[in-house]
DNA sequence: TATGAATGAGTATTCATTCAT
DNA sequence: TATGAATGAATACTCATTCAT
């Protein structure tokens, strides 16, 4: 596939800072309209709108859409990881890891409502040109992640058994799940909600 | 459950075998197409191809894009609930009725997963005018109705104590997260996410 | 051109009295509509509603739209003159059939005001297929009419000099336009316009 | 006297020299379209033919059909008051100004036979949602100003009584359909009959 | 670098008309 | 006679993209 940046302006070196800065600008502002009008009507003419600029200089920076809404969903992805690690990395026992995974996470996205919606309305819609999913790859990732953290407990000794796997893609869909309750409807208290669901995750996988 | 119908074809006293018979082809066919190249890229000229018949039957038969759409989701949605009533019903425990919900759900879309992915994908992606959420009520009475269950759990001893709307919710996630995992990698062994789900939330409310 | 009556039904011998009465309910169907939706607006699926038929059966009895509407103009024409002729005939003076042409063509359109409507709409809009203007035979035989008595009248010695075709138009477009602007706005005292126009014609032809 | 202009290209400061020149070439293309074909069968594809531009440059300059419709008629109206109003400012009597401002507009839309049509045919079919008429501000402004001048003449004893505003209305009318005759078929002499309407005006208002 | 202008493919929807029943 | 169903052409309009400046 393509490259990891993609696109490249023509005639070009390496990246300008001044390039740089359009790009974030562009791309937040992208985010900003994915969460306002939807995956589906989210056009050039709108973010060059939101962004005031004119609608070619996204064609200048950017090799289409696409390029631009996996930014938006990678970028924030980097970010939340930056959140989460050493908040993970602090915690000793498979529970408390877990908690600190599900907890960092709920509190980097509370943080950033607006990019959160407009990660799950381009998830949700991405795809690649054959009609694959995109990103599968990163959820994968954060189910590998979880589900080492749950083997480990129960090697020792500290988790029920079940299937590791299984169970971390569980809690990472409920997260998600739980977070997309919250970001659609802002009435929701999602402090509450996050005690009830790391409650509930305790006693799913038998933390003592 | 499902609201008016909203189209006629001009002219109609009342719809005829063939018209019934031609609105279900292109439902079908509309749900088929979502399902394979998502929701930004269904049109009437695909659902049209897909059906065989050309794009103005379609507006002959349908108000209008999304009255086919919704039509997608809730004849599933009915289609759904009418195979989960009886099994749900059938149990006398709290946890019973859960476990009956989930699995009853998990078989049903299990039978239907074009359409499950289809109505992902609208309920993910219809919103109103004003960019509010669609659906959100239908996703409400389900959460009722599992709260519902779980609180008598609790009255009648059998159930820990937990906010049962809140959990309820977590629950309704959980599956819809379940099966669309499973939904975009049909390699997902369904029955055996259920019945690591079924332990999981068995643990997790506390029945015992 | 085609004959007077344009189109027959397939295998016809001579129009039945329930071919007559759909084709008149046709008609009279096509004035509303056009009276309230205007000419560009009007449609077989509008008329075939209004008179609650099916939009078949309209290209049935008709050729076309051109065909209908044509005999929506006609038949208020025919009908106006049957009302027109004899009060102009009962006056002896040029002045007073003029006032006699005018007053009972403002009082026959007073009583079919929808109908008037669609009239100007369709007169200003049809046209052939070259683009020229239809109806100008119409029109043209209005203002012989009245030219004609204008002539006598200063034959007579009752009415000054002036160009009498010239005028005749004039004073046809003149109740036109005060019938125009009355049934675009029914607000309106008609009567009184009438009195006032008359009045103006009076004076502007010499009748002494 | 014209209105906002409701449309901009998007990311624009203000109107580039080349923009107003497309502007006024598609404005003038459509008001030949409409001339010719009527107000019915006028479309951007039609438009974008006679400019020989291609449909889309329609619709990035212009916000929609009506706004270019109603820049046809707007503009034009403009013009015609630029070039009556001194004329009937350099009258010094009633019946002096009433036959400049009747005079002057002839002249001008002598100049300007096809825009003169497409003017009518738009007015004639422009309608608001409600199907109510628009247009009918500028036609009561116009009344309004004849008016004006008749009841001072008769103030000043220069002419005879009647209502100013019923009569004023005729005038309009009469002026009108003096001009759509000539518009419709061109064999007329308008000039001759100008004077015919201005001699018919001049004793129907009693000018002496 | 940036942009105003332009474009052709694509959008949903309406239209008069046809035809088997 | 009448009609429900179907159709292809036409409608206004949006889209991502290109290109000369």
């Amino acid at each position: 596939m393509s490259g990891p940046e993609g696109h490249e302006p023509p005639g070009r070196k390496r990246p300008s800072f001044i390039e740089q800065a359009r790009r974030a600008q562009i791309v937040e502002a992208a985010a900003e309209v994915v969460a306002e009008v939807g995956y589906a009507h989210t056009s050039f003419a709108r973010i060059a709108e939101k962004a005031g600029i004119s609608k070619s200089v996204i064609s200048y920076h950017f090799g289409g859409k696409d390029e631009i809404l996996r930014l938006v969903v990678t970028r924030l992805f980097d970010r939340g990881w930056q959140h989460m690690e050493p908040r993970i990395a602090a915690e000793k026992t498979a529970a408390g890891r877990v908690r600190a995974w599900i907890g960092s996470q709920l509190e980097f996205f509370q943080a950033h409502r607006v990019e959160f919606l407009a990660m799950s309305e381009i998830m949700a819609n991405h795809r690649g040109e054959d009609g694959s999913y995109a990103y599968s790859d990163e959820l994968a990732e954060e189910v590998d992640g979880i589900a080492e953290i749950l083997a480990q407990g129960q090697r020792d000794g500290e988790l029920r058994s079940f299937d590791p796997r299984g169970v971390a893609n569980i809690i990472v869909r409920c997260v998600d799940g739980v977070l997309e309750s919250w970001a659609m409807d802002p009435g929701v208290d999602l402090d509450q909600q996050a005690a009830v669901l790391l409650d509930f995750i305790d006693h799913a996988i038998g933390a003592r």
